[in-house]
RNA sequence: GGCGGGGUAGCAAAGUGGUUAUGCAGCGGCCUGCAAAGCCGUCUACGUGGGUUCGAUUCCCGCCCCCGCCUCCA
């Protein structure tokens, strides 16, 4: 029985699809003016092990992502680019593909963008205004009246009397209430514009969500997620454009994932302090990253640094080491069996993934132990469930450091040293044995004499 | 100021009213020509002051510290 935490309720609880058997899924993903940073990682893989889980568990799960594609920051972006806001977007989205490909991210059921539901969202607005909760404004901005929606605040916690005491800016002098977030942008020179009953514009941010989600979804689905930085106010906004104008309820569970930290501030793009996907991968291999982010919980903070990520390769390695024995069979996991049983004890028990790796820790030590081909098929299942350990142990293990791998030794020249080595310590010549040795070490590469010869990694 | 989330052993990170989390690192042993890996054993815990309780890291209250949202932000 599935437990998710739901922000809306501020409490884990049982998940109850609307459907039986079926889950349908809204993440609000990128902005597509930069590239991913390790934050926006996070948020695409805290979803993807939620998208794999609820699979695993037998829903039939329609998992929808969108990508904004018309923002105020790509405008600007572009124009500081001289390039076209379509050929920065394009490049972005290629970006943002290769970098979820390499953290072993299943692609969603969907990832419609912005650009594509303009109609849409000017029909939305429409229905809005036509309810008295949004007003066209004399400067050809449309905004949404705020306090005409009686539950706004509910999903942050916050009231408006909170908001306003907490006013911190400049009030825009065409709306009614400094909280009116807008729907519709006038269209300004040099600027994207689509037509719509108030003039030539865009729209807002919020808008587009609300329609997209409607449009591949319906109005009412089971969950709604993203960072915890989107609670408010763009959820809250959310629910106040799709609540609003279906007159029911939007979204039945809310999640929200915790930041990225890099010494204990938040990774973000307006503090600067973000590393890129792109550019860790250049240090460490896509799934030791994917491994470090499923080992914490997806609603704590979690600090990013060198070591943090040097210490999540260090115990990756170790499963993969299980792995290495005996060649893992492919089994069909059975969830009577005990280790299973926790497994999924700790996913059910929204999402506990650093639990769930524990289980695996405790699969690698029991085949370690008995070198069961049962236990070692099982380790792999079930590192499978959460996107891990599904490549050749060998391959991994003596994978070419991330990046370009320059300077590395190859495998060939590996493979003669140790027959060198091999020759020397037949001839008990150990001096000239270790001294090989040392010198693969000095090369990061590590020997490990087995009853069935010299085997090698990388460390 | 309002609202919310945290402070767990050297580091990272779960969890629980009484019984080993887990990983990395350390120490001792086994194995090994020596190592590595693995196995066995082992040392460091629950911010702080009270309260409830037979018993609290785990519940309640106060305090200190950190982080986030309240403005674009995953």
């Amino acid at each position: 029985m599935l437990k998710i935490y739901n922000s809306l309720a501020r409490d884990k609880q049982v998940f109850v699809p609307i459907n039986p058997g079926q889950v349908r899924m809204y993440v609000c993903g990128m902005t597509v003016y930069d590239d991913c940073h390790l934050g926006h990682a996070r948020m695409l893989l805290s979803f993807d092990m939620v998208y794999r889980w609820l699979k695993s568990s037998d829903y039939d799960v329609t998992y929808v992502r969108n990508i904004t594609d018309v923002e105020d920051k790509i405008i600007a972006r572009a124009a500081e680019n001289h390039e076209t806001i379509s050929a920065l977007t394009q490049r972005m989205v290629e970006h943002l593909h290769r970098d979820t490909g390499r953290l072993l991210m299943l692609p969603p059921t969907h990832e419609p963008r912005a650009t594509a539901h303009v109609p849409g969202m000017v029909a939305l607005i429409e229905q809005l205004i036509a309810k008295g909760l949004a007003y066209p404004a004399a400067n050809g901005d449309v905004y949404y009246a705020v306090a005409k929606f009686p539950g706004y605040g509910k999903l942050s916690g916050k009231s408006l009397a909170d908001l306003r005491a907490g006013e911190r800016i400049e009030v825009d002098p065409h709306k009614r209430d400094p909280l009116d977030f807008v729907l519709w942008k006038a269209a300004k020179p040099d600027e994207p514009s689509w037509p719509s009953p108030w003039g030539a514009g865009r729209p807002g941010w919020h808008i587009e969500c609300s329609v997209m989600s409607e449009f591949h979804l319906g109005t009412h689905f089971d969950i709604h997620g993203g960072g915890h930085d989107l609670q408010f106010p763009h959820h809250e906004n959310e629910i106040a454009q799709s609540e609003g104008a279906h007159g029911h309820a939007f979204v039945n569970y809310w999640m929200h994932n915790g930041f990225l930290r890099f010494n204990d501030e938040k990774m973000s793009k307006s503090l600067g302090n973000f590393f890129k996907i792109d550019d860790v991968l250049k240090t460490f291999d896509a799934e030791v990253v994917r491994f470090f982010i499923l080992r914490a919980h997806y609603r704590s903070p979690l600090n990013y640094s060198e070591t943090t990520l040097a210490d999540a390769k260090n115990a990756l390695d170790r499963l993969y080491t299980a792995l290495k024995g005996v060649a893992a069979p492919d089994l069909v996991i059975d969830w009577n069996e005990p280790g299973a049983l926790r497994f999924r004890a700790a996913m059910d028990d929204d999402f506990n993934t650093p639990e769930a790796v524990a289980v695996l820790f405790e699969l690698a030590s029991e085949a370690n132990r008995t070198h069961s081909a049962q236990t070692i098929g099982l380790l792999k299942a079930l590192g499978g469930v959460l996107g891990l350990l599904q490549r050749d142990p060998n391959v991994y293990l003596q994978a070419a450091p991330a990046g370009d791998g320059a300077g590395s030794l190859s495998a060939v020249l590996i493979e003669e040293r140790i027959a060198a080595r091999g020759a020397a310590k037949q001839a008990k010549n150990f001096a000239e044995a270790d001294s090989i040795r040392a010198e693969l070490l000095a090369a990061g590469v590590v020997l490990e004499d087995t009853a069935l010869g010299t085997s090698w990694r990388r460390n």
